[in-house]
DNA sequence: TATTGTTATACTCTATAACTATA
DNA sequence: TATAGTTATAGAGTATAACAATA
């Protein structure tokens, strides 16, 4: 990454990575507060308005189906979601959120809000409405190594 | 996170989180693919312009000094860095990146930077510099709940 | 006593490989 | 045979608590 040609100039690169960072270990601070971690907090988000099976699970979250038994086994045991046993095929299940898994995937998701809005109030009303655009422009219509699936 | 007004357009926070996945994303696979986690690649990076002792090395990372030592056992392990024992303490050492640990680095770095410039294209010249600027004015002046370490 | 660092232990997250049960 | 999912096993990464050695 470029070495910074001055102190003010973060480059575009080092720049977006340090956002990245900030925003990943927020994130992770927040859910740590309510003993989640990211993996599991997604796991919520992606539950929020789907029942999907343990396969399609490892799809959204890109894991291996292994990995998924036992974070669904963990969040679970929390009581955070159930397995619902499929009504047509034996071998299935999907996996279902609780009430106390919304409950708690939405005061994250709220404080996580708040803080970020917090961050980016160092700009103007329309430089936050210029840096969505960018943004939005970047992650919709940008492409990476990999098409990663939607985060949630 | 805010539903999302429109299909087109994702919101600031969700479109800033969805970047940061992507970057996270694309990190870890790039050092995953030389066999490095992001946390090794921090590691190094940190190494890079610096000969710190394990405490230091474990606020700039934000870890526990047990975990640094672990960390710094498997990169010692792989021929990545070296501890040089203080000349002036006999308790403390110096975390020292190796020659190798030095180009892995680089290689790593440079994969990293390529592929973040290429993501970017999709704006024109202006717009990326235009992101940079508000990018850069909220990493360095937004403050979030911890103020959290430089990154290297 | 305080500081630097390691060790013991435990847990989460992840993958690969082998397995079970059903289709 | 193929598919949905679990289990066994192993390793990285992390924390807390206890420890050793030195200051």
């Amino acid at each position: 990454m470029p070495k910074g040609r001055q102190d003010q100039d973060l480059g575009l690169v080092d720049g977006l990575f340090e956002l990245s960072f900030r925003l990943y270990g927020m994130l992770a601070r927040i859910a740590a507060e309510h003993d989640l971690s990211i993996i599991q907090v997604r796991l919520l988000g992606i539950l929020r308005d789907r029942e999907p099976g343990m396969l399609e699970l490892a799809r959204y979250l890109e894991l291996e189906k292994s990995s998924l038994s036992g974070l669904v086994d963990r969040a679970s045991g929390r009581g955070l979601v159930e397995r619902i046993p499929s009504a047509d095929d034996a071998r299935a299940a999907t996996v279902r959120v609780t009430a106390r898994g919304r409950k708690l995937s939405r005061v994250v998701e709220e404080a996580v809000n708040e803080e970020v809005l917090t961050l980016v109030r160092v700009l103007s009303k329309s430089d936050q409405e210029r840096l969505a655009t960018l943004v939005a422009e970047v992650v919709l219509r940008g492409t990476t190594g990999s098409a990663r699936a939607p985060v949630r």
